[in-house]
DNA sequence: TTGACACATACCGGTATCGGTATATAATGC
DNA sequence: GCATTATATACCGATACCGGTATGTGTCAA
């Protein structure tokens, strides 16, 4: 059976961010709740598209909605980001130059014990 | 002039991240370097399929290869992490109790100040 | 040199994704 | 009620993406 489904999608908070309009979504609600029609303003996308890009970030938790009259206010959950935060803290040591200078070290004892394999 | 292409892809760390069978080669990746087939083993997908994933990582910069024999070491090069570290970090206080709390007293601050307007 | 091994790449099929346009829905104002 | 505003949704076309299979390329070993 091939070319079948791939798992789900745009089910994860690490997928609704790696869309860069998304990403700025959320950096402008980061001041605080807003309309769909300043991000319309803000951003340089049609309306549709800014609800649809709402609309997954809702989907995945990092967005609520509040109505007000037939406007629908925006704010951020950054709940699901804590996810992603601490995966990525996960690789610190990966970039870290500090980091660096330590495994370098370690590597050094390990080569160390290698050599006195005979103790 | 519709259905344009849509600004590159799998172009930068967010999206190479957002695919979880990556994630998970990192994961692997973390102890140390290894070659491919040990990945192939480690994970549940095709060796075609590891090459792919592994062409993505390195073409944002987040493994490096070294040719060992007829195999290819590949290592993690954590740095462009650091952006989507630095990225999601910004919105801490949005899933972090303690920063809800301090947003809590900076919001009565503001409506005390509404209160105050006439002095 | 021939064969096995390790890996990369090309191609295919199915689906997801994104922006764009058109339309539906719901609240507001006249 | 009717027009307007604010937003959501449906549909479309183009493309990207992912897994699978087949094949290419380079390296080692006999």
């Amino acid at each position: 059976m091939p070319g079948m489904a791939r798992a789900a999608a745009t089910a994860d908070a690490f997928n609704a961010v790696a869309e860069p309009r998304r990403r700025e979504i959320l950096d402008l609600l980061v001041t605080g709740e807003r309309p769909v029609n300043d991000l319309v303003g803000a951003l340089e996308l049609g309306q549709p598209q800014v609800s649809k890009h709402l609309r997954v970030l809702r989907e995945v938790g990092l967005v609520e909605v509040r109505e007000r009259g037939r406007q629908r206010m925006y704010r951020i959950n950054g709940r699901p980001l804590e996810q992603i935060h601490d995966w990525v803290g996960g690789f610190e040591r990966t970039w870290n130059e500090r980091f660096d200078a330590l495994e370098g070290v370690l590597e050094e004892l390990k080569t160390e014990e290698e050599d006195n394999a005979d103790d």
